[in-house]
DNA sequence: ATTGATATTATGTACATACATAATACGTCA
DNA sequence: TGACGTATTATGTATGTACATAATATCAAT
């Protein structure tokens, strides 16, 4: 067992992270309590405690109280992905970045969209859909509902100067989402749209927002799939 | 400001959480210091610590030293995405899961492998194509590289039994990970292994794998876009 | 044997306290 | 005025202690 010098939980962390990564502890293996711990390393148990359980946190170890702590079985991997708004990733490309508003019309939902949004049948909801562009070249189709019930607001909004996206970002900022990617292949309206042939492949997030139960929108976002990738951090 | 009578770094939590979310604290707002919060809630500022240190990990708060917390501008979503074992993620459908080895040589890597794998050129890998199977319908195709000089074991394990991604997520189970994800249209080759027509929508992820620097494996998952959706939990 | 009460144990949380550290504010000196 | 050192301040971390809680182990009663 080494010991180290600083009695920090960082240090700890890495520490033990390091033997489970070179295989130290394996799979499944018990690994030293608390107190164990605490004592080899000349720390306190509530520092290990912290440690561990950032540990835990991350997907490494796994922990019960009385059996003690486990090295992962580790069956899944976890990648968070960042989903920017399109404005800053473009921006961020260096390219300048233009909005176009297409549609902005109140009407009744069609059944899917209301199953998705839990509306009820024949319910008038806000259908909106524009075009995000790239120093002028389509980058990102969207079609989006607005639950009207929950965001009465967006009514009288105008969103040919804002986009639909950012005006609720700053509206509900830290409602909970819900997203999808799949791949389809392009049809006349989106192909059209992105200046692509129809049938060309797509690369599709499906995003649906909520408040306390409460749907707000239910957004479709198209990007070119030849030329649109999206990555992992960490 | 209210009071709440029990005094967990839990309760704080959701109690500060509520105060974001129902908009008593904007973005961009600070909030009280910790100081001031644990007198209001009748806790230590260690408690009071907790909580806004959880906030602040999951992206509601961001803290400065000296400046104070500050309510986040929340400018990008992240989303966790789980990435299963192919086999679990069938089995958990109730469906059958088969595998079958495609092709497993030593060859010389191809450039753009070299470049992702960090490969001297002219450098030798062991390449693996391969088909998941769901009730006997193809459900994956996967194509894979290995690099010899970090996993000389792979060169004589039998690939006809075990599937090499759960071969390697038990021979290097905490390695880094990168993954991408994108939309392409079906080459003749994957579209024959997937029973699907040549240029439907795949759904592709790519995945490299590293261990200390040293690229391990990059593998490329190819799905029928049509049938696959990946989702977003949280 | 099965059940149920009880002891044991490892983790989980809370608190008072102390010191560390980063960032800002401020006042002095040139 | 501007540069630089110092005080101030809010968060960050560490520790000893205490009690809570969940899960297992043990043992007695039926």
């Amino acid at each position: 067992m080494t010991k180290t010098r600083t009695a920090s939980f960082q240090a700890i962390k890495t520490e033990i992270l390091g033997k489970i990564k070179n295989g130290y502890w394996n799979p499944g293996d018990i690994i030293p309590g608390e107190e164990s711990l605490a004592e080899s390393y000349g720390c306190s148990r509530v520092t290990v405690n912290r440690a561990l359980r950032e540990l835990a946190e991350e997907g490494f170890v796994e922990r019960r109280r009385k059996s003690g702590t486990r090295v992962s079985l580790n069956t899944s991997r976890d990648a968070r992905v960042q989903i920017p708004i399109v404005r800053e990733e473009i921006e961020n490309k260096g390219a300048t970045y233009r909005y176009e508003l297409i549609l902005n019309e109140e009407v009744v939902a069609p059944t899917d969209v209301c199953r998705k949004m839990n509306l009820q049948k024949g319910v008038k909801a806000l259908h909106i859909k524009c075009l995000h562009l790239a120093d002028e070249v389509p980058y990102q189709f969207e079609d989006r509902w607005i639950n009207l019930d929950h965001v009465p607001a967006a009514r009288e909004t105008d969103f040919s100067e804002v986009s639909p996206n950012e005006w609720l970002v700053r509206k509900e900022p830290f409602s909970e989402a819900e997203h999808t990617f799949s791949a389809m292949l392009a049809d006349e309206e989106t192909a059209n749209m992105l200046e692509i042939e129809k049938g060309d492949a797509l690369f599709v997030v499906e995003r649906r927002t909520w408040r306390e139960k409460n749907s707000i929108t239910s957004v479709k976002l198209s990007f070119p799939g030849a030329s649109y990738k999206m990555t992992t951090r960490g």
